[in-house]
Order: structure tokens, then sequence, then C-alpha cells
DNA sequence: TTATACATATCAATCGTTCGATATGAATAA
DNA sequence: TTATTCATATCGAACGATTGATATGTATAA
């Protein structure tokens, strides 16, 4: 055998591919374009990947999998404080350069997915998985009194789910430089889910 | 035969090509699926769009603008109340078959719009005039006591704005009988915006 | 006639894929 | 050690299919 690990072609072949679909989008994924940009001929690619599709999904997973782990790695101890959630949002957000890559190739799967079943299947159960974790997280906060019990834990869930994907929905289409500030308010949101008893009501 | 009217014949085409968009997705609009989706022949589409380019914004246009006069039709007077929010929000989100394929070629749009100048400009400025209507709402509710006022105006608009866009992105993936129950959150959330004095904090 | 509406035929370009040729280096046998 | 074997890795030309575009034709109505 060579000394090439089969896995870590498979992926760098697969971050390639997030690079050109980031950066030129899904349409300009060509056999021959990722070869140039890999820096290989073509014949590179039926070599690791049986079709171009297998590229194209390793591609989504590569920069899916970067997107958790970013979060993931937020995500310090295993019991949550309020002043946790900022900075876990905001490392699941694209507002640098690696995660902008992330998100712009994620938001592509997250269209491809609309009409290709088994990508939906897989985008749902993700998504489902992480609604729970933040479920879990929600309640046992409440129940630790870091967070206003008379808010429904489903409903803060279902909100900061639909405003994750949201925010970074309109993120990515913001210049670097103002997304930062652009993303500000969510501190201010989350003031507003401190128990009543310390609620500091913030005012403009 | 002359009594075709030029410009609804387009938008003939900008509908069928939004149809194929939505139910197979951007890559399966091809000039020759599209004159079989219309039921006539390729000459027609050149004779009345220079470009397949043309085509797919003719037909990101037509959905942009369903969705527009959608919410519109929903804001009733110009006098707006907070209880006016939750059916105008409902009325913008895919709920029915009809503004579900809308959602999926705007979706689309603003993937394409991701590595398509041109077109990130436009959504852009639609996005920006979208805000300031919503701002101009919010503030005019808080002036007239109807909004509880300690929370900062543009805070409630960033997150009405990107919650929708997050809300829509997730309702399209959902079965269509689960996704009426599955916005039915906003309403426990509006009630968080009442004036502190009439606030009747929602429980689970 | 002249202009319009649409159909048909055909173009060059590009797509994903296949495949034989070659290069590389580990394993085996001497 | 050295020679041989062979799976792995890479290359790039070539294939057929499909793409957007267009040129040409016909029918209809003004």
């Amino acid at each position: 055998m060579r000394k090439v690990d089969h896995d870590s072609r498979r992926q760098e072949v697969a971050e390639a591919a997030a690079r050109l679909i980031g950066r030129e989008g899904l349409e300009a994924l060509t056999t021959r374009a990722l070869a140039k940009e890999l820096g290989c001929s073509i014949g590179v690619l039926s070599h690791y990947f049986n079709s171009k599709e297998e590229i194209v999904i390793a591609a989504f997973q590569w920069a899916d999998q970067r997107i958790d782990a970013r979060m993931q790695e937020a995500i310090a101890g295993n019991d949550p404080h309020l002043d946790d959630f900022f900075p876990v949002i905001k490392a699941g957000l694209p507002l640098n350069e690696e995660s902008d890559l992330e998100w712009r190739v994620r938001l592509n799967l997250h269209t491809f997915a609309l009409t290709h079943g088994e990508s939906l299947k897989t985008v749902r159960e993700k998504d489902g998985q992480f609604r729970s974790l933040m479920l879990g997280m929600i309640e046992d906060m409440q129940r630790k009194g870091r967070l206003r019990d008379d808010i429904d834990a489903q409903i803060v869930t279902d909100t900061a789910f639909d405003l994750v994907i949201g925010m970074a929905q309109n993120l990515v289409k913001t210049p670097m430089e103002e997304r930062e500030a652009r993303s500000e308010y969510l501190f201010g949101l989350i003031e507003l889910l401190r128990p009543l008893s310390s609620n500091v009501a913030k005012s403009a």
C-alpha cells in the first residue's frame, strides 16, 4: 500500500467540494472544477467516490460536522447557566470566515434537501436531536431557577431553534464586518429569560 | 395569434418554472423540462426570454411577489394592534400548499443569492424595506401603549425578522399536517410583548 | 404583406462517468 | 540484500448524454 490514508483523503475531497460550494454554489461543483480545486485529476475522484452525488453528500456532512463540533466545544460543562446561552449560540453562528463557509454549505444542503428525500430525512433527524438536547438544557435551567419558569420550555426551545436558523440565514448575506453588531440583539433577548426576581429589563 | 398578452404569458412561464423549482429543485429547471411543464415547445421560452437566467429570475420574482402580496393582504388597516401580529406573520408562513411552493422557491433564491451578487443585492434591498416597515409598526405600537416599551424596538424587529425566515425554513421541511401546531408557539411568544400592565404570562 | 406566436432541428459546450496506462511502494521469496 | 509481485494511487483521454442557445420554418391574424 501507499502511504495514503483512505478516509482522510476522502475528507480532503469533501473539504475541497465544500469550498467550491461555498464560494461558487452547488451548480459550480463539477468533477473538473473539483479536481482543479483539489489540485489533482478527475481520476482521483472516482477512485474515492462512486458518484458525484456521494461527493456532494460528503461535502454536506463535512460542513455539518464542523458546525456541530463548534457548538459542542462551546458547551463547556453539563451544568448549564443562562450566561452560557449567549456564547453557545454565538459559537454556532457564522461570525468568522471559517463558520461562514460551513453555513453556506449547510444552507445549500437545506435547500437541496427540499427536493431530495434521503437528505431531508437526515436533516430532520439531526434537527430532532438538537432540539431534544436544547429542550433538556432549558428544562434543567428552569428547574434550577436560572431561567424564568412562567414560559413554556417548549416555546423557548422552538423559538431558539428557528431563530438560530434564521439568524444564520440572514448573517451569511450580511458583510462580515457588520455581523457582530447584527447579532448583538441576542444579548438583550436573553435578558428577558432571566427569572423575574432578578430580571433587569433592558431599555433602549 | 396576436391576442396574446405578452406580460401575462411571461408570468405563465415564470409560474411553471417556479413549480418546477419547488417540486424538483433548481437543477431540474432545464429548458426542455420547463417546456413540458408548460405544455409547449422550447421555442416559446426563447420568444419571451433572452436567456434561461432571465427565466430563473422571473420565477424568483414570481414567488417573492406572491409572499409579499399575501402578507400585505393580511395587514388590514394602518393602525396596527398587537393582536394583528399573529395573523400577519402566520399569513406569511408556508402553512398551505400555495405558500409552500412560494417559500420553496424563495429559499432556493436565498441560497442562489449566496453566490450570485446581483441577486444578493436585490434580496438585501427587499429585506431592508421589510425591516423598516416592521420597525415602524412596532414603534407605532409602543407609542400607543399596545406593546411593552421596555424592550428596544430594534430588538423586537430583528428577532421577528430572523424568526420568520427561520420558521419558514423549518416549516417547509415539516409535513403539512404538523405545521399548524408547530407554528402555534408564536402565539405564546407574542403574549410576552404585551404591555406589563396587562401582561398575562402564559404558563405551561 | 408584415408582425407575431410557436414548433422543430440542430449547434457547440459541458456534464458525469469510464477506462486503459502508468507510477508508487509494501510484501514476499530468493 | 535484491528481484519479483501486486494492490493502491493517480492520470488524462474519450464516451454518450444533456445542456442552453439559435437558426429556420410554418401558421395565424392584422
